[in-house]
DNA sequence: TATTAAAAAAGAATAATTCTCATTTAAGAA
DNA sequence: TTCTTAAATGAGAATTATTCTTTTTTAATA
């Protein structure tokens, strides 16, 4: 189930948004990355694969993904910000020694939590 | 139910801690402005109170108050650190447009948590 | 009163994120 | 395809809460 460019793309006209081969790496680096990467882990990610990026071009799109629901944004107990490719609804275990986020799936609390009123 | 100097004075004490002006005139403030204040918020009610204090300062004090558990830092969606002197265990309320957090205690909830396990 | 370890002052440094503005480009029109 | 232009990007400066460094002051104890 690896997502392919044209997956990306597909998203990004889905939204309505303009194609542009900064949106395409972000959004795949986000996925490639998959373990709830901070803008630097993409910045440096994308500069690896050759290709230049502006740091404020990252932020700038990232936002956009989130307003567009095409990622999230996760806060940790650092400020540094975290991004999430995940879209099911998901809960996080979360490690603030070595800021860790796990994903975690638990239909019995989400049971709970909503059960209370 | 009003805390005075010699209260603050023997909290620090309780907790071996040097008696400082500042110190006295932080935990008043978190006291006094009581709805988890800023660190930017203590330091212009101690400076309207005539008396100076370094910027450093405070956030140093804050800390130690919060490792010697006078206070607790409450982290929001901005990234400002809110500041709280009440130690009681209890929920919050947060409205992330106006950034009020209210105090919000609810033992049937903490029941559901705790039986959560 | 004298001693001294701890605290505070002052202001520079840090760092993630945002902002500004000049340049480039994607996408639709012709 | 070429033209047009609103939107996107690049480059780097600006922002800002917080931390750090160094010097000076002070609270507590003898
Ligand atoms: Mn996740
Ligand atoms: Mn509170
Ligand atoms: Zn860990
Ligand atoms: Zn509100």
């Amino acid at each position: 189930m690896n997502i392919t460019i044209e997956d990306i793309r597909n998203k990004l006209i889905e939204k309505g948004l303009k194609i542009t081969p900064q949106r395409i790496s972000i959004l795949q680096a986000v996925y490639v990355l998959n373990n709830h990467p901070t803008a630097d882990n993409i910045i440096e990610y994308i500069r690896e694969a050759h290709s230049n990026i502006a740091t404020g071009t990252v932020y700038k799109v990232l936002d956009t993904l989130v307003e567009n629901q095409l990622i999230r944004k996760v806060k940790t107990d650092r400020d540094i910000m975290r991004y999430d490719g995940i879209m099911e609804k998901h809960h996080h275990l979360y490690c603030s020694t070595c800021d860790l986020i796990e994903d975690y799936i638990d239909e019995e609390l989400d049971n709970i939590l909503s059960e209370y009123l």
